[in-house]
DNA sequence: CCTCGTCAGCTGGTCAGACCAGTACAGGGA
DNA sequence: TCCCTGTACTGGTCTGACCAGCTGACGAGG
């Protein structure tokens, strides 16, 4: 005979999962009000202490949301991606994960990701990717012509465009998982390594960089329009490892090559 | 002048965000203890009931992990996968991600973990993908030759060691991100969708399946020791396509194709 | 000397009751 | 009709209390 180890279950704990329970079975949606505190103590036959802190559970990991007087109740909250974005950067730092299998993980989520975009039916989806590239292009001719601008000014619009190119393409991707994922991912590089990364750059280089990415990105497009599956992971992958390639150690270039081709 | 929003923080989160830079900065390390309640109260000046909350939402996120009684106080945990798992489950349920995106997230992850195993340097790590796959090898003969056992028995150790192998393999990939992620998308599809596959399956078909488990993941193996990346990432992708193929839907199926060789 | 049971003093878990600031909404004033 | 205000709630926070459980020291027994 087997035993098994106690395991003590808070009350809190009860009350959490009865309510992700709910929402997990189509019982509560998003959007919908949860009853107040003081009518919940009743419905779980606890005190207001313990419903608080199973709602400040549900309130800290992105469940719900709850005003101080809203008579309403709290509300259920749709999926966020931010709920992601808690626990892997918490691994990031914590867990000794290295900008090197941030950036790898990333090359490898990308890559992935053009290819199944180059795969998946056109549609409203491919034709943001377009847009976002021409979004790049545009900016790199402007910033080619009138240069004016501060440079971070003109690094700060080129990461967002590119962050919102990339963002296109893992839509296009079809799975939420992988967008998700993706985004999570691009966030916690871009809050852990940006200090570190491209800092210290003169305007010309800037631009140079802007340019080559934007014509990258346009390779890519084309590629992922005529649903090329295997190029499109391939250029993927390579535009972000040329990207990186003059601003990496040897050793976080060797972790990236792999991938690569 | 710009104006920024008004953003009420409540002072659990105060308190919560204060411990978890403490962790990040390396001010805290996991098998740290923090001082009792009473005496956190204290230094943030704030009551018991606020403190508790912010302990729950540490406590619900596997930051730390407390028991009454304890006189050392609050330990601070280790980082676990568990962490992801919780919003990963809550996306899948929530968000109308399909079984198919899941199942289409782990091949592509298994795919390039293998990749990546691959092209690691042999070690300690390669040797565990051997030990694996001769279990698997080993359970499938003994479970042809004496024959004993229900059926559910054999499966559920016949998925026990498959699921080991993979992990193995994205352990030797020696990206943790890699690593963690796909473990909590595996028990999340091991929660989500075994109950729907698998169930009504006679002993003799079940036999099967393992022997050509237990032959994929030699063949698997090989790939890997032998540092064949391309061959490796083709192998697992396809074995894993296989697995499923007789399983699954043919829309399912065909989500998953574009990942496959 | 070592082992083991006992017990005090703490811990966290939970409760009851209270006050305050903030919000929504109905109803009265313009 | 519109705006304003009051009211009756809400959640946020605090105080104070009790209980069950753990730790570690102490002392009885071997």
């Amino acid at each position: 005979m087997r035993f098994e180890p106690v395991k003590k279950v808070n009350s809190y704990e009860i009350i959490v999962d009865q309510i992700e329970e709910g929402i997990r079975e189509g019982r509560l949606h998003p959007g919908d009000r949860l009853p107040g505190e003081r009518k919940l103590m009743e419905t779980f036959s606890v005190s207001r202490p313990t419903v608080r802190e199973a709602m400040r559970v549900l309130h800290a990991t992105g469940v719900v949301s709850s005003r101080a007087g809203d008579p309403r109740g709290a509300e259920i909250l749709p999926f966020t991606p931010q709920a992601l974005e808690r626990p892997l950067a918490r691994m990031t730092h914590q867990h000794g994960t290295t900008r090197a299998e941030l950036l790898q993980f990333r090359l490898l989520l990308e890559g992935q990701a053009s290819l199944l975009a180059a795969a998946a039916d056109p549609g409203e989806a491919k034709q943001r990717i377009s847009a976002c590239a021409a979004a790049l292009d545009d900016l790199a001719h402007r910033a080619g012509a009138a240069g004016a601008g501060a440079a971070t000014d003109l690094a700060t619009e080129f990461g967002e465009l590119l962050s919102g190119f990339h963002s296109s393409i893992r839509a296009a991707s079809g799975n939420q998982l992988l967008q998700v994922t993706g985004q999570a991912v691009d966030e916690a590089l871009t809050t852990v390594a940006r200090q570190r990364l491209g800092e210290e750059e003169d305007v010309p280089a800037l631009r140079a960089r802007l340019r080559r990415s934007a014509e990258d990105a346009a390779i890519l497009t084309q590629r992922i329009r005529d649903g090329d599956t295997g190029g499109a992971r391939r250029t993927a992958t390579e535009n972000i490892y040329r990207f990186y390639k003059d601003r990496l150690s040897d050793l976080e270039l060797k972790a990236l090559s792999p991938l690569v081709g």
